[in-house]
DNA sequence: CAGTCAGTACGCAATTCTGCGTATTTATGA
DNA sequence: TCATAAATACGCAGAATTGCGTACTGACTG
């Protein structure tokens, strides 16, 4: 049986590019074209029988985090993955939050897209290393939206020193660790502690933290 | 410069066969190799300008994740990326958690290794399209993963002494605040140091904070 | 009533941390 | 080319932390 395939894409070029290299795989059959989010709405509500969305994220009317996230509250069984020009994180994240599961760059070769198709319709998710690796961090450290991070102006050095102490490694451990000498990791901290205003390795810790700095 | 690697790896037919592929690749330099991660991580503590470390996950010893787990805590920029023969999505994905930054399988190609770790070094993350949706889908409904917390068994006066160490008071504020005498603030805080088993204030705080008992 | 636990308190010795100097090298930019 | 920033390195002095002793009191418990 084919797989069922839903486009929304408001580019005229885009689009025909995009069917001339689906057309190569026999068992992708390209049932519905929309312009925009709303259109595709539309469209499904007549004929939802559709497995899969390749979806724009940049649409008038209703953009592509919209339609996805309008599109799988009301057909969730529909797998919708996210085309875009560029490696735009936080809007391929919103995009993901949303319920997308995965997203192809519109240069991606027809090769990719068949196999992304079929890694998204076996339950799996297709995504860049930059993306998954955005992901990780997510989970390991859950975002707090409150207080937007201050730069205190850091040297990537001493954001070394930071993820040290907050190991709770001694000075002595980590020269040893970055094979410098205990006088010079003294003088990061020192640094830190001056740019970050406290005098302690916990307030640093703390702050650094809070900050997102580690 | 070329990349440095260290490879953990105890079946030597495996280690063999993947030194093979690494070699084709000038800019890949195996600069380590160590049967388990105990011996990994002695070798790292007499060379430690190690960029990345191809990690078994099936090793005596030390296995793993927990030899993750510890590269990541004592060298934080050194990227560890998982060996496995299959597709053990659990076991993975304690090890992302210890702080992997993706995996391969033992039978990828040797560009496919090459990429991975390129990708890797760069900031991303490799992961199997299925691991990718797990991955996806623990952001979208936190089922908290987490340890269950411990029971250390802290009385209550052990655990202010650890809210007032978490703010970065020192001895002599700490017990300015409690109206008791600096000796009282360090022998209970000797005491919470022998229960949670660690050795200085950071450690104390962190581990107190990972079982929520601040 | 004897034993245990929590909380209090003190001393000694060793280790670690912090603040404030100075100084060299390398790289980057005006 | 001169100035600046970043990373490196060292010394002194004082403050804070840590480990390991001891010891007393009050409350609770078998």
């Amino acid at each position: 049986m084919p797989i069922h395939i839903a486009i929304a894409e408001d580019n005229s070029f885009a689009l025909s590019a995009l069917k001339k290299r689906l057309g190569e795989y026999p068992d992708l059959d390209i049932r519905l074209v929309a312009r925009d989010g709303k259109d595709l709405l539309k469209q499904l509500a007549r004929n939802s029988n559709i497995d899969l969305v390749l979806m724009d994220i940049e649409m008038p009317e209703m953009d592509g985090v919209q339609a996805t996230a309008e599109v799988k509250r009301r057909y969730p069984q529909i797998k919708v993955v996210i085309l875009t020009m560029f490696d735009d994180d936080e809007l391929l994240f919103k995009a993901v939050m949303a319920g997308a599961s995965g997203y192809l760059l519109k240069e991606d070769s027809a090769t990719q897209i068949h196999q992304c198709i079929t890694d998204t319709l076996a339950g799996g998710a297709a995504m860049s290393p930059a993306m998954a690796m955005k992901t990780l961090n997510l989970i390991r450290q859950p975002i707090s939206l409150d207080n937007k991070p201050q730069d205190f102006g850091l040297t990537e050095r001493e954001i070394t020193m930071l993820t040290q102490l907050k190991n709770g490694l001694t000075y002595e451990e980590i020269a040893t660790n970055l094979h410098i000498s205990y006088h010079t990791v003294r003088k990061h901290i020192e640094n830190v502690y001056r740019k970050l205003q406290v005098n302690n390795k916990i307030e640093a810790v703390n702050k650094a933290t809070d900050n997102r700095i580690v």
